[in-house]
Parts: structure tokens; sequence; C-alpha cells
DNA sequence: CACGGTCTGATGGTCTGTCCATCGGCCCGA
DNA sequence: TCGGGCCGATGGACAGACCATCAGACCGTG
């Protein structure tokens, strides 16, 4: 060592539920759990792991909060899109694509429950103003603009605009790559670009109405679901 | 509404947890549960809030995800420093510096739960040679190279480039920013800074290992406890 | 007085088992 | 064909228990 002390590391403690995660971490990222689809059940997992059902829950908590896997309902958890690691040098472009959700993911409940516990009633009326002026028919710079104001409102909900600040350069960088302007600039594919609009109005709607209802889970649902079209939208578009 | 279909928000199904959750986030951001010291043990919190103990783990969980809270082995939960709520103008820059911790708090997690599942062994002994060259006698300067070369070899090993490079923007800008420069430049504080380097150089030395054990828990602890007193003298010093 | 061993209560981690509301899918009858 | 009702599976929540660990008090020995 440099210094005079033996380094005298923290002996290893890795809990149960610790190892569940990295396992199906794993077998998410590379692929072996297909993105998109069902997790199998608690139950099933615990017999699996031959663990209790409560150290499953635990370790699914933690990929939930890492945003690599959502709850939906009571009907199971589903692999969040992401994973596929792509060794291909032709594939760069989705890899960052890939990152550039992953990040999404990373940053987006923290700011959900903070601006859930934070907001007060007149951060709610403003958010929920802005929301409603999303239509169907905002031609795309309209809607950039919109979208913009939606998220920097919200910034100010949240208590913490340099969260905000990096999750709108993020969402930014996503609009503004390359590859989502050519997608966007692409003919064939002006229905995919009404039906983003059409669908981020109606993701923002109910984003405001969990924001006022203080319910981040569904906030989240709300604009994952959402997004997760996108972004598969965007990776199979890319040549 | 702007477009044709009435607005039939998904209603709401908020957890327990999530409202345990809700209430102990806004007494912690409130200051009513003072920073840094113990939260209620588990089985209290749940005679508190009369509901079963699981329900209490698993809202304690997302605060820890959350960043707010950390677990001190099996000794009890320790508030992370961050709230205290400052209307005042004067208190703007701790705000912002407030807000810096915040968001490292919640880039940190992430990052090392994706570092350890996805580093491999060359990875492994990259970041620890790094980690080694940290000694107690660095000046400002060397250290400051030596840590920026530490922090963008991990990003290497997490898989997400994009996701470190917001975290190094961040750490960046927190011993950038002036606060952290007029602390360092102060003659008082000649041991503050070799503390912070001393310190770091224990910090960085254990995220090697907690990395190379695959063990995101420690990592987190790692350089946690060591964040968390520098947030502290940082704030503290402010005037 | 100092130091090491031992006991004890509290805590987090884990497990087992249970009950409930909800949801998807199925069948059955109108 | 369609609507309603039944059933199995699932996540959500609960109760109770056991264990390893840890801090702190206690005690004995030097």
């Amino acid at each position: 060592m440099a210094n005079g002390k033996v380094a005298f590391e923290p002996i290893e403690r890795e809990t149960v539920s610790t190892k569940i995660r990295e396992q199906l971490l794993q077998r998410i990222t590379t692929g072996e759990l297909a993105p998109g689809d069902q997790v199998p059940s608690e139950r099933e997992l615990a017999e699996r792991f031959q663990v209790a059902r409560s150290s499953v829950r635990e370790a699914m908590q933690g990929l939930v909060s890492l945003g690599v896997v959502r709850r939906r309902g009571n009907r199971s958890y589903v692999t969040e899109h992401l994973p596929e690691i792509m060794l291909d040098a032709d594939d760069l472009n989705k890899a960052f694509v890939r990152q550039l959700f992953e990040t999404r993911r990373v940053l987006e409940g923290p700011i959900f429950v903070l601006a859930a516990t934070r907001a007060d009633v007149g951060d709610h009326e403003a958010v929920r103003m802005i929301a409603d002026q999303f239509s169907d028919d905002l031609d795309i710079e309209s809607f950039r603009r919109l979208d913009r104001e939606f998220h920097t409102t919200i910034a100010a909900t949240c208590g913490n605009p340099l969260l905000i600040e990096l999750y709108g350069k993020v969402l930014d960088q996503l609009f503004r790559s390359d590859e989502f302007h050519t997608l966007l600039r692409h003919g064939d594919n002006r229905d995919s670009v009404q039906r983003i609009i059409r669908d981020s109005g109606q993701a923002h709607r109910q984003i405001a109405a969990a924001l006022v209802n203080g319910d981040p889970e569904a906030m989240q649902a709300a604009i994952g679901g959402h997004l997760a079209d996108v972004e598969r939208t965007i990776i199979d578009d890319l040549v």
C-alpha cells in the first residue's frame, strides 16, 4: 500500500437477496430473459432459487428501482427493454440509444418519488394545466416545446432542479440524436411520429394525474410503458 | 380534453409500503428525522404504523435505493445527510450543494449495481491498480487527476459510459464549485483538505475491493460514509 | 487500572405459512 | 355469439418464528 496502514478491507457480506438480484440482472442483461416479456412468478423463482419468497420479493424490488423490471399490477413482472449487450462495432449507435434509455430509467424513479412527496397543490395545478395542452394534432416543433415546458415545470415540483436538468438532457439527447432525427424526418415514419405525439400526450396527462395523486409507481408506469414503445420503435428502425 | 377521448386515468392503487415510504421521506426531508442519526428500528416502525414488518422493510428498501437512508450492518438505519429545505435566499449555495449530493446519491446506487454484475476480472485488476496509487501525501492536483482516472475506469466496467459521465460531471461540479474551491484555498482548511485526500484514498481502495467482490452494497457503503463526511464539511463551512 | 472474555438485549436477514384482492382464461348457458 | 360466473395463479400484506451479528454492560484476571 502507498500509505503505512495495511488495507483491511471490510469483509464481503453478501445477502441472499443480493445474490438473487445479481443473477436475475445478469440473466436480463445477457438477454437470456427476453426483454419485454414476463419474469417467472415470485413463487416459481423462490422454488427455483431454493429461497423464501420474501427474499425473491426483495430482489425484485431492487430490480424495479433499477428500472430493468416493471410491476404490472398483480400480473407478474415484465423486463424492460434494454439489454442485448451488443459487441458488433456496427451497433454502436444502438448501444448508445440503449444507454440513453437505461440512464433515463435510472433517473426517472427517484425524480417521481421526490416529486410525489414534495409537490404542493400549486405545483399540481401547474403541471395539470400544461398536460392538458397536449393534443393529437400538434406539429413536431410545438410538441417539443410543450414537452420541454412540461418537464421544466415538474423540475420545480421535485425540489431538485439539477436532477431534472440531467433528466431533461438525457431526454433531449434521446430526441435529438441522429437516429431519432432520421427516424422523424423519414417520410415512411410519419405514422410513427404521429403515434409518438399522441401517446406522449396521453402519457403526460397520466403523469400529471399520478403526480396529483402522489403516486410515484403510477407515474413511472404511465411514462414507462409509453417510452418503452418509443425505445422499441427507435431501436428497431435503426439501420 | 384536447383530443376526442375522455381521459380515463388509471385508478390510484397505492400500496402500503408506498404510503410508509412517503411518510418517512417527508419526515426526513423536513428534517423531522435529523440527518445522520438512526431511524427507528423496523419492528418499532411496524408497530407505530400498525403494519407488518415486511411492509416496513419494503419501504426502507425504497429509501435505500433513493439514497436518503443507508443500511449499517444489522445496526439499524441511518439517514443520509441531505435535507433541511432551506428557504432563505442566502442559502442558495447550500441548496445547490445539497442538490449535488442528492443527485450523486441517486446515480451512485445503480452504477455500482451495474458495475458489480457487468465487470470482469480485467476490469477488476485495472480498478484495483488505480486505487492502490492513492496515497496520503498526494497534492491536490495529482489527487484530482488520479480521482478522475479512477472514475473513468469504473465507467468502462459498468457498461454504461453515459451514466458514469453524468456521475463524473456531478462529482466535478461538486469539487469545482466555488464553495468547495474557497474551502480548499482557505488556509485554515489545510487539515480538511488533507483529511479529504486521505479518506478518499481509503474509500477508493474499498470501492475497488467491493467491486472485485461484486458487492454493490459494500461499494455504496464504502463511498457513502466518506462522501457524507465531505458533504457535512462543505455545508457546515459555507458562509 | 487495563484488557480480554462472556452474557444479554436489540436488530436486520431470512424463512414459513397464511389470507386476500385482483386478473386472465375458461366454460357454460342464454 | 356474447355475457356472466367460476377457478387458478399472482402479487400484496400479514403474523410469527429463528438465526447471526452487534453494541454495551458485566465480570474476571493480570
